[in-house]
DNA sequence: AGCCATTTCTGTCCAGGACAATATGGAAGC
DNA sequence: GCTTCCATATTGTCCTGGACAGAAATGGCT
């Protein structure tokens, strides 16, 4: 029994390697081997755990299953195939339109090159406003859903991200003008990462004729609060991806809101708060791109009289 | 139930919001208060630790000056007057150069226009391989140490980052031809968030006429190892700042280059290994952007021969 | 159906002990 | 003088097992 190249199968992992592989931190990791029974990791000479590879494999999958909705408790003494058969069985058998089809197929097949030109010409051909409403929003869920139907890897989700922020970026930079009233600050809470949703929003508003300052991801809610007026904007926009908890969502518009003064307003969107029943008292919630659009047309409305 | 509302100056921070805005893992945090007295956070009803601004500034100092050389157990009971002497004395009264000095203060008078027209401007006139390694580089360098010294703040550098990062994308796209070999994966680990550290990379490696497949930050292990095949590339390369302890790079260097295989070059560079002694085995240690043109050179010369 | 109270579940925090990995400092050898 | 090696000191990470807050699920009520 003799293997030619060191096969990575029998690679055994350190409750380190675990956490930043999975994402789930050590107490964690112990606190399901106390409660659940697994996983149950094997011990080196000084009684620290080593996790096999088939183990590291399952704890993936429960974090994604968790993510989505399940239950570590429910879940957790399920086999590798049935949490896989789990992950296959949640979306009922869609298909996305032809279109979005051809590009997944193009990421898939590696073709990065191909990939890039397909949505550069779906750009050119669409403009970034509809660029963006239809194609990188389509793309966004059908992307996830392959994601969660294993037929896309991992890396191809983050080439994926890699190539769209290029483009986004690039458009927006190119777009004439150097855009009006409102000015927006834009920007996510810290544990919101998704730069995707961010730039949708940038570039909408850019091509709409909005002033965007644009802070990125995860700013801590002072530093919002000092920066609003330092940018003298007249509105702070935040975007909340389905990571984030819709209450933890209206948690944070309802303490900025309280830390800004009324004459900036609050807007809030994205997809923790599309299911949302109401705002918070004196913010607004976009629960789509035309909403953002109205917003803007609003605001500019009651603006115009001076 | 208790009403929280939260000002600035006396606001506490939770052991995990430390963790995040520090470095510092909480274990170091716990064994550091048990072993040295330091930091005495206060207790909530519950006992947690809360830990005030001012501890929260005092371990910034610390962590700060520990990946410059200093031992924790030296410096851990100064004073932060007596911290900010020792970090000023590490670097003996120096002023950035002009043209950088007047890209900061645009940064400073929130003038994004300004400042973007600024950066574009130094772009044109410096071409993309000489901005990255002075013009970027430098500002990097003095905005970390403006930071150090309050003279900026925390939204800034979020500006800073996003106009940097849409400057360079753009002209990562522009860049003329489709690139060569060698083929190279650009990404980090989990825990390294910082991304323009990787595009600068991106942007030196399109300059030298390499080919780049860019995953982006935050690759878990597993992936990158299953990229590298898929895309067939000949080199990956991670990039660590110094958020990341040097021993985790290190780590996290080795166990790529055991998953890898050998015919696959992997390449490591970073503020977190500039001072690392030796490269792990079978890996390279890029210590500055002309490392990396002359690894570029040497993988070209001794794969000429086909 | 919607709303509120109660129970269950689950992640994070705690204390204090242990030890591996690294850095330091000095002695010995070239 | 300079490296090389080894003993010692320092420092971060991992361990166990207990506790509890906050989120989610459940049930009872209008």
């Amino acid at each position: 029994m003799e293997a030619a190249v060191d096969l990575p199968d029998d690679a055994l992992y350190n409750i380190a390697a675990v956490e930043r592989d999975t994402g789930l931190s050590k107490d964690t990791l112990r606190v399901w081997e106390r409660r659940y029974g697994f996983p149950t990791p094997v011990r080196d000479r000084h009684d620290e755990r080593l996790y096999s590879t088939g183990q590291l494999e399952k704890l993936r999958l429960l974090r994604l299953l968790i993510d989505h909705g399940h239950r570590p408790g429910k879940i957790i003494n399920q086999s590798n195939v049935e949490l896989t058969q789990l992950i296959a069985s949640r979306a009922p058998e869609q298909t996305p339109p032809p279109e979005i089809a051809a590009l997944i197929a193009l990421l898939t097949s590696h073709d990065t090159d191909g990939f890039r030109n397909a949505l550069l010409q779906a750009l050119m051909k669409q403009g970034l406003l509809r660029f963006v409403t239809e194609t990188v929003a389509a793309l966004n869920y059908w992307i996830g859903e392959a994601w969660l139907a294993g037929k896309i890897a991992v890396f191809d989700e983050h080439l994926y991200s890699e190539h769209v922020q290029n483009i986004l970026r690039n458009a927006i930079i190119a777009q004439p003008g150097r855009g009006s009233a409102p000015r927006v600050l834009l920007t996510s809470l810290p544990g919101e990462k998704h730069r995707i949703g961010l730039l949708m929003v940038e570039a909408v508003l850019v091509a709409e004729g909005g002033a965007c300052v644009a802070l990125g991801t995860e700013t801590p809610v002072i530093d919002i609060q000092n920066a609003a007026p330092a940018y003298q904007v007249d509105v702070v926009a935040l975007s909340f991806s389905s990571a984030f908890t819709q209450n933890a969502a209206l948690a944070g518009l309802t303490e900025l809101r309280a830390l800004l003064p009324d004459s900036i307003e609050v807007w809030g969107g994205g997809g923790a708060l599309a299911r949302a029943r109401k705002a918070p008292a004196g913010a607004l919630l976009l629960r789509s791109f035309d909403d953002m659009r109205y917003a803007l047309e609003r605001w500019r409305v009651e603006h115009a009289q001076r």
